[in-house]
Formats: C-alpha cells, structure tokens, sequence
DNA sequence: ATTACAGTTTGAAACGATTCACGGCTGGAT
DNA sequence: ATCCAGCCGTGAATCGTTTCAAACTGTAAT
C-alpha cells in the first residue's frame, strides 16, 4: 500500500537505518547520502507513519484539549491559539467537548490516552473531583486551563477571576450603582464561583449596597434572554439597577430580554457589564462593558506550560496567571 | 512503564490473542474468559495503545479537519458538529486552521497524513488547484466541506451559495433598495464568489438596480469597519442604499463603521445583511438580518460522508447540499 | 470406537519506524 | 608499518497490538 523506510532505502541503496537517521539526525548523515535519500523520498512520496515511530520512540505528536465547549467564542479562542502553538512546534491538537458532562470529559481523556497524545489541556468539569488529581498522577502530563488545582502541583494557566468581578462590579459601584444582581451559570463552575465571589468583595466596601444572584443552568444567549425577561417584567422599586453576568454570552441574552418588552433601557435603567470581552461585546445593541481575558495568550500559554512539563520532566511547576481587564463601553455609561 | 496486552494476558493466564479478542471480538470469546480479562485490565489499569493497534491493524480512530478560521464562529460550529459525530464513533477529531493560506493548509495535511488520520475534513483555500485533486487521489479519504470539487468525484457537502446570494438580495430589492453593494473577502474564496454571483443573478430581474463590489483582504469584522467608513464618508449621492456582506462578521464591522460618523442610519439610509447567521447576527446594534447555515449539521454531515467513503471504499460519492435560509430582522426592515 | 464439528484458545508473524552496538574506511600521527 | 580517532553506515532487535492458521476440547453423530 504506502511507501515505507525500506522502499526508500532500497530506492537509495542505503539501509533503513541510514534513512531513519536522515529523518530525524540529518547532521550524523554524509551530505551527499542525505541529499540521495531525499531525492528517493521526494520520488516515492514517503510520509513517515507517526504510529510506528509513536511506538517505537515512545513520543507522540499530538496533544488533548478538552473544554467546556468549543463554540463558545472564548474557548473558540483558547483552542485557535493552542493550536497555533503547537503548530510550530509541529504537533496536532485533538480536541474534545465536555459540555461540562464529567462522564463526557471522561471518555474524551480515555480516547486521548489511547491516542497516546503527548499530553492533555483541560478545562475540568470539576475541579473539586479527585478525577483530575488522579488523571495528573496517572502519567500522563496535563495542564489546567482556565483554572488552578487547589492543592498545586499541576501546572496551570488561569485568569484571576476573583479580580475580574471585582473589577466589574466596582466599576459598576463607581458609576453610582447599587441594587446589583448577578447572573450566572451553575456555581459548581469554578470561574461563575469566583467571579461572584469577587463581585461580594467588592460589595464589602459599600455597605448600603445590596447583592442578589440569579443562578441559572447554563452560561448561554438563551438562558440570558430568560433572566432579562424576567427582571424586566418586575416593578421599578424590585429590579436591580445594575447586572453583573459571569459571561458575554448571558449578558447579550440579558440585553435581548429587556429589550422585547421595552420599558427597560440599557444604561438608563440598568447598567449591564459581561465577562471576556468576546468579538461582539462592542457591536452589541448597546456596546456592552466587559472583562477582558487574553483567550488566545491563554491557550498558547498552556501549550508552552505543556512543553516545559515534557522537556523537563518533574521539573518546576509553573502557573501562568494572567490578570483579567476592565473595558468600559456604553452598558455602563450614565 | 506503562500496561501492556502481555501483562494483562500473564495476570488473567490467557494468551495475548485471547486479550485481543475480548477487546475487539468479545463474542468469540467464553464468557468467563472475557469477564477474567476483563478484570484484570481493570485491576492492572490497562488502556490500549493506538499507534500499536494502527500499525498492525492501518486503520486509526482520528479523523482531520482543516478549516478557513476555527475562532469564525461558523466554523466553530461545523467543527462542533464533526466533533460530535465523530464522538459518537469513538473517534478524535484533530483540527487545523489554514487561515486560508495554502502553505498552511499542505502544512496541515501532511501533518495528519504523518498521523495517518482515517481521512480528512477540508475547507479548501483553493477548489480550483489541483492540490485537492491530487491528494483526493492519494489515497487519503476526503471531504470537502463547505464546497464542491468542480469535476465531482470527491464528496461534499455544502450549502447552494449562489441561492443564498440570491435571497439576500432578492429580499433588499423587495424593500425597494436599488443601489445595492456587495462587501466580501478576497473573490479566490469561493463562498465569496458564490454568494456574489447569486446577488448577480437577483439583480438580473430588476435593470434599474445598481451593484457595487468593493473586495477587502479578508472576512474580519475589522475589515468590515473599515468599509462601512468608507460608506459613511461619501455623500448621500454616491452611497449605496443597501448592503449584502458575504458574512455576518463583515456586516457586523459594517455596522459599527458606519455608527461611527452617526449619519448613515440603518435600516433607514443603509439597508444590511450579512450571511451565516451567527448567535450574534440578532443581538447586533440593529438586529441583523442574515441567511441561515446549518453550521452544525454541515460538520456531522461530512463526518457522516467520511464513514460512508470509509466503510464501502469506492462506493457511490455522495455530494450533500443544504439549502440556505433567509432571516429577516430589523437590518433591513424599511 | 471413530469421526465430525463447533466453540475456544494459542502463539508466532507482521505492521513500520527508531535505536544502538558494531564494523569498515580514511587519513594523520607515531 | 602500525595504531588510533573520527566518520559513516549497517542491520538486527524492539515497541504493543492484531491477525490467522493451527491446536485443543468436549459433544454429537455414525
């Protein structure tokens, strides 16, 4: 079928070992065997069979990604700039989504083990959860993404996002607010916990202001559009005057929800503020304030924490955190 | 280092082939026998090496897919619908992105050919060389996505661009717009050409309607914004009454272009229309009218022609094609 | 008692690359 | 002449799985 090492070397008259060393030693080969063998590749189309020399040497040249959900614009981002990274340094990213399913993460990192991928990128589904903690022991190198383990000794790269609701709703504060909600995911994901818990740190400064939170299933468009709907539909003197989402997705939903029954004006009535600075955040009906967190920076970084893992085995664990950024749009305004 | 079949078979006193069966033919093994091994790769936390099962067996559980752009949110989710289909056989998706620069794209592929994927997903940067053909023919299964090979013979799936180009613009010429330009990428993309010839043809039928092509470099909102500047700056003489972007990122940036200036309003001096309908298309500034692609389905479909060409080698080649849908929202409202 | 047969299990060959101990060659030093 | 050191190149062993012909077992039919 394919043309294998021992077609190219009986085509350049040299042996299989001189073929394999003018793949991956080339200055241990006679320049003019090198250019022989070359010549023999090009001719026959040889493509080395990643399998075999995976099974042989050991190493493989892929590596796992498994996020939460890969059509979000954010991990949309995080997976292009993994795959950047990794792309220069000639390796192939498989990505899986866990919907933030522990059994769907589950079957993704037994496949990527079978693939034998050089090792994984996760976002957990749970960090809590000893799975991770076992899945770090097992063998198989692994960076958190977007998250810290608590107990340290697996490399991680995350945003600071206590600070990024504190940021937020400080700002929000500073604009004069102070019936603030927020509106967020399930509390068992880590980033709508600490995002809230910054947006309560910021509150403690000012004690006349007051913190409800809407907890909603799922950090989607949809679910957004169902809480801004709600929260129109009530009186003046029991809407908060300001919403805080744990995401940009929620907060476009929000913006959707007041609008359809159109007493509620965005900033007039209530200042609205998202997290991650998605693409459409600006282009948004009312240009929507945001925390911004370097989604691409964020997956190169863990690819680069992934490579120092491998080439330094049990070396130092690093933990890249990068500090997440107030921009401040029209939803915000006066 | 790691479990191997030896060691299961040595803990469960089978031979290694009676491990190999209850891995891949458990019926044609006792079932005693498959519950002691499977016991003991339980006990001993056995997981199967796939480049040893790939190289004897040729075939992999990985398939590849190289996209335009995977952050488009289009293309996030044709790659969120492979990666599910895919899912569902127990295979892995490895993705790359071209960003339409064929140097990358060859990059891609031979990298996956390395990998030896079971075949390729590709969103060609060029239908028109021969480098798809070529490698159509060098064995490795392919699908196009999002296109179709002039001479047949590779399947596809795809959606009728010119039919969508024609509902845009069909629809602006109901609302009685005459001066219609058309804002795209480079015209070498496909999807481009296609959606431009279908306005074409709209305005066929109607001889007193103008069209304008202005061709930027690439499908960015950035690009986008800069064009509706432009716009913007002209006298209301020389200014388009309505807009066809070739995708809903376009007519995003094109919005906020045109918003900067304040003087073009829209839908009332511009009408505007983009095209995938992304989440955001309807939570835009003015809600924007686009036409609809199944994005979703058009990446498990291709999964789904891949499996077809992978289990009846050279069977019949199925070329699938969604129809696009027009939605109409406030963009192009009168 | 012999043969047939289906159901199980075995064990060695094969997949295609990498690795490494070893041998041949060349040319300069002794 | 002899020896040594560097280069180059060789080819068998190896990785972990699948495959398949052959061997084995026990039961049924003759």
């Amino acid at each position: 079928m394919s043309v294998s090492v021992k077609d190219v070397a009986a085509a350049a008259a040299v042996s299989v070992g001189t073929v394999s060393n003018v793949l991956n030693r080339p200055d241990k080969v006679a320049p003019a065997t090198v250019a022989r063998v070359q010549a023999a590749i090009d001719r026959l189309g040889f493509v080395r069979n990643d399998a075999a020399r995976q099974l042989r040497a050991g190493r493989s040249r892929s590596i796992g990604l498994v996020v939460l959900d890969s059509a979000n614009p954010f991990f949309a981002e995080v997976a292009r700039g993994a795959e950047e990274r990794a792309a220069r340094e000639g390796m192939a990213v498989l990505l899986g989504n866990s919907d933030q399913t522990p059994s769907r993460e589950r079957a993704y990192l037994e496949l990527f083990r079978e693939q034998r991928v050089n090792g994984v990128l996760l976002t957990p589904t749970d960090l809590e959860d000893g799975a991770v903690r076992r899945l770090a022991e097992s063998g198989i190198p692994l960076v958190i993404v977007d998250g810290e383990l608590p107990g340290g000794g697996v490399p991680s790269v995350a945003v600071d996002d206590v600070q990024g609701g504190m940021l937020a709703v400080a700002h929000l504060l500073e604009q004069g607010r102070r019936r603030i909600a927020f509106i967020g995911g399930p509390r068992s994901i880590r980033q709508v916990a600490d995002r809230l818990e910054g947006a309560r740190r910021a509150l403690a400064g000012v004690p006349e202001a007051t913190l409800e939170v809407i907890e909603l299933d799922a950090l989607t468009v949809l679910q957004g559009r169902d809480a801004g709907e709600e929260i129109a539909r009530r009186s003046p003197a029991e809407r908060p005057d300001a919403v805080f989402c744990a995401n940009d997705l929620l907060a476009v939903g929000v913006l959707q929800g007041t609008a359809i029954l159109g007493e509620v004006r965005v900033p007039g009535d209530l200042a609205l503020i998202g997290y991650d600075d998605i693409d459409f955040a600006q282009s948004a009906v009312v240009p929507l304030s945001s925390v911004r967190q370097p989604a691409r920076a964020i997956g190169a970084a863990a690819v680069e924490l992934l490579l120092e893992a491998l080439d330094s085995e049990g070396a130092a664990i690093r933990h890249v955190r990068f500090q997440p950024e107030l921009v401040v749009r029209a939803s915000t305004g006066r």
